[in-house]
RNA sequence: GCCGCUUUAGCUCAGUUGGUAGAGCACAUCAUUCGUAAUGAUGGGGUCACAGGUUCGAGUCCUGUAAGCGGCACCA
């Protein structure tokens, strides 16, 4: 074995070193600059430290922070690291977990001592200087191998548990690697990791707040004490970071729907919308929206029942799975004054919190034949799930909420079809919002019903069909996720986006053969045999309430004219106007537009900012001069200055404007 | 449900070591008729989330409850 190995640069010239020469070293025969530049290496498309010694011939790029992507991963994990050693010298006793790097930051799990119990948001500044103590000292961040089972010994030895059971369930005989902090601070870690912590900069972090987190993310499990922190590469990136979180928090819908007069909640009804009237106008617009695209795509609209007997639901198997979350009321008469008690023998209704069992009860009506397939019918499904307290948020989860449902009741040799005319629905439909989506497909999860060969074939079909629409793919966000599945089928789930970057599922498409069976569907098939019908079920917009707040947000309230509460104000500048102002608004309104007069005796500028701030689309401006000339100065939200221009013209570009874009030529 | 934080006027928020509550906006009244992002004056408005406790005295300190917020778990 030669002491030399070759290593080849990105440019392809090559250079002859001895083996066991670092990265660094090669840096530093380059020149100075690149030597300080140099964060890690990437060898053979692995990212290493820049001080993991080369051990034969590779292909080496060195990293800087012009290599923001893996630079700032780098960094974040750093810093993650930097925290737990940070608190275990701030609380001795407290164990270390996991800690790894986030899409703005990183967090660490911590197990702290039953004495402090979990951290709170005063203890974080504290964190925070003792990581910029650490950062300043500039240790070297070293990595060495060890045996899994002296590993494991060493945690036991310093009262670890959490990575002695970790480690204890890696593969035998597998060397695992550590990172040192210098000589006093430890953690078992795959890295890689930057050569030492000075190599941070002390301003580009923060720790942002602490939150509870399950041992390995299960909830029978010991709860942990998280803390986040935002991390970057210098202190301006820090700055530009939460200067957008800030900007964020404008266009979050809560705040919106409270300034623009949307909608509110309260605690006598939490997690069910009080509509107010504007946000009323918006649901409906979507509605109206919806019926007409369902129609085209060949859909009947149905209405079932808010109560059924909870057998219904045991048939089902929702009551067993799901009871805890339904709202259930006793089927009694009250008889006499008073609260009226509840019989241990009573019947029980339970709220519907889906409409899948109803809607299989209308398609039982009758003798289908096969040639009544597919049959797709749709539902505005009011639904009631009692959601835990700590999952409600704002209007995106509730506890009583509208899906845009419907089932497809099909055969086995439509599905395909149906799944990829579904697909592409989706598609012209939320680009009909400016929404880019991910899609998602959830397979088995580990309680279910139904045979395996059924969920073999449901989810390739569903694979399958979203392979051959062109969707499967990292443009699409395309990702499987095992055990994710609803517990009667897998589930193609479609993602958007809400203003500070979290996710939120929309629409979706399940490939069911479970609930037919359950509920006892079928049809007559070519060879006057009974069949089971196979059971699409599909939501795009999810529920009116969660895509409202996701369209708020979007918009930040600055609603389409085809969606805004209300598009037109006409505002006069003196009273001189009234007369033609109150002409202008009869016409807009009976062009079909929602307009308003606002004919106050306030100075134009008032009524500008005013109408500014309430997010109207567009405000027509009358004078004496367009009274006289029967004209208007039409100034739009978010544009300057105004366009004088007459009347019928600008009726007609406001009409053309708030056309619904299923609608226009 | 779990962890942390928060709760004062319709909204956004001040309120010092415990001494009997304040601002801006909004609202009402009056004056102002004005050309594209705030006209002025006056006025009304609070069981300081709720329930206990400590204290001569609690918005302020303690305990409990509820709701909201950020996460975790859950999401048919």
């Amino acid at each position: 074995m030669s002491d030399m190995i070759r290593v080849t640069l990105p440019d392809g010239s090559a250079r002859e070193v001895a083996r066991g020469t670092t990265p660094a070293d090669i840096a530093a025969a380059i020149g100075p600059g690149l030597a300080k530049a140099a964060l890690a290496a990437r060898v053979d498309g692995e990212v290493r430290d820049i001080m993991r010694p080369l051990e034969s011939d590779t292909n080496l790029a060195l990293i800087t922070a012009k290599d923001e992507a893996e630079a700032l991963e780098l960094a974040r994990h750093d810093f993650a690291h930097i925290m737990a050693e940070a608190v275990q010298r701030l609380f001795p006793g407290t164990q270390i977990t996991f800690g790894p790097a986030t899409a703005d930051g990183f967090y660490y799990d911590f197990a702290p001592t039953a004495d402090h119990g979990p951290f709170r948001d005063e203890e974080l500044p504290l964190i925070e200087e003792e990581m910029r103590r650490i950062i300043g000292s500039d240790k070297p961040l070293r990595r060495e191998v060890m045996a899994r089972d002296d590993l494991i010994a060493r945690w036991r030895d310093d009262g670890e548990t959490f990575k002695a059971e970790w480690a204890a369930e890696l593969p035998e005989g597998e060397e695992l690697s550590v990172y040192w902090s210098g000589d006093d601070w430890m953690d078992m870690c795959r890295g890689p990791h930057l050569a030492s912590t000075g190599k941070l900069d002390p301003q580009a972090f923060k720790l942002t707040r602490v939150s509870g987190a399950y041992w390995r993310g299960d909830q029978k499990n010991a709860q942990l004490s998280r803390i986040y922190g935002t991390a970057w590469l210098n202190k301006r990136q820090l700055d530009a970071h939460l200067l957008r979180l800030e900007e964020a928090a404008k266009r979050d819908h809560r705040r919106l729907g409270q300034e623009l007069d949307l909608f509110h909640l309260q605690s006598e009804a939490q997690g069910s919308v009080f509509w107010h009237p504007k946000g009323y106008v918006i649901y409906r617009a979507l509605e109206d929206y919806m019926r007409r695209a369902i129609k085209a795509a060949g859909y009947d609209e149905i209405k079932t029942p808010q109560l059924m007997d909870v057998r219904q639901w045991e048939q089902s198997g929702h009551w067993g799975k799901y009871a805890e979350n339904m709202f259930a009321v006793p089927d009694i008469v009250p008889d006499g004054e008073g609260a009226p008690t509840v019989a241990a023998d009573a019947d029980w209704m339970a709220m519907k919190p889906m409409n899948c069992p109803a809607h299989i009860m209308v398609f039982r009506q009758g003798i289908k034949s096969y040639r009544d397939l597919p049959l797709r019918f749709y539902e505005n499904g009011c639904c009631h799930r009692n959601e835990a307290h700590g999952a409600l948020h704002g209007i995106m989860r509730v506890r009583q909420f509208t899906q845009d449902d419907a089932h497809i009741f099909c055969r086995e040799d439509q599905i395909v079809d149906e799944v990829r005319a579904f697909c592409s629905l989706v598609d012209r439909i939320y680009r009909d919002f400016g929404f880019s989506y991910a899609i998602k497909l959830a397979l088995r999860p580990e309680k279910r019903f139904g045979s395996d060969a059924d969920w073999d074939k449901a989810e390739s079909e569903l694979r399958d069909a979203v392979t051959a629409a062109g969707l499967a793919t990292p443009e699409f966000g395309w990702e499987e996720l095992p055990g994710e599945g609803a517990f009667y089928a897998p589930k193609l789930e479609w993602h958007l986006t809400d203003a500070i970057g979290r996710t939120w599922q929309v629409g979706t498409l399940q490939s069911d053969r479970v609930l037919p069976e359950r509920l006892d569907a079928s049809y007559v098939g070519e060879d006057g045999a009974r069949h089971r019908p196979v059971m699409l079920h599909r939501a795009i917009f999810g529920t009116y309430e969660r895509f409202i707040g996701i369209l708020i947000e979007e918009y930040a309230g600055r609603f389409p004219m085809w969606l805004a509460p209300l598009q037109a104000v006409v505002a006069t500048i003196t009273s001189d106007a009234d007369g033609y102002a109150k002409d202008v608004f009869r016409q807009l309104d009976a062009a079909g537009l929602r307009a308003e007069a606002d004919l106050r005796n306030e100075k134009i500028n008032f009524k500008v900012r005013e109408h500014s701030l309430a997010k109207v689309p567009q405000l027509l401006v009358v004078g004496k001069r367009e009274a006289d000339e029967r004209t208007v100065a039409l100034r739009t939200l978010g544009q300057e200055g105004q366009r004088i221009m007459p009347l019928d013209e600008a009726i007609a570009m406001l009409t053309a404007e708030a056309t619904p874009p299923d609608l226009r030529a």
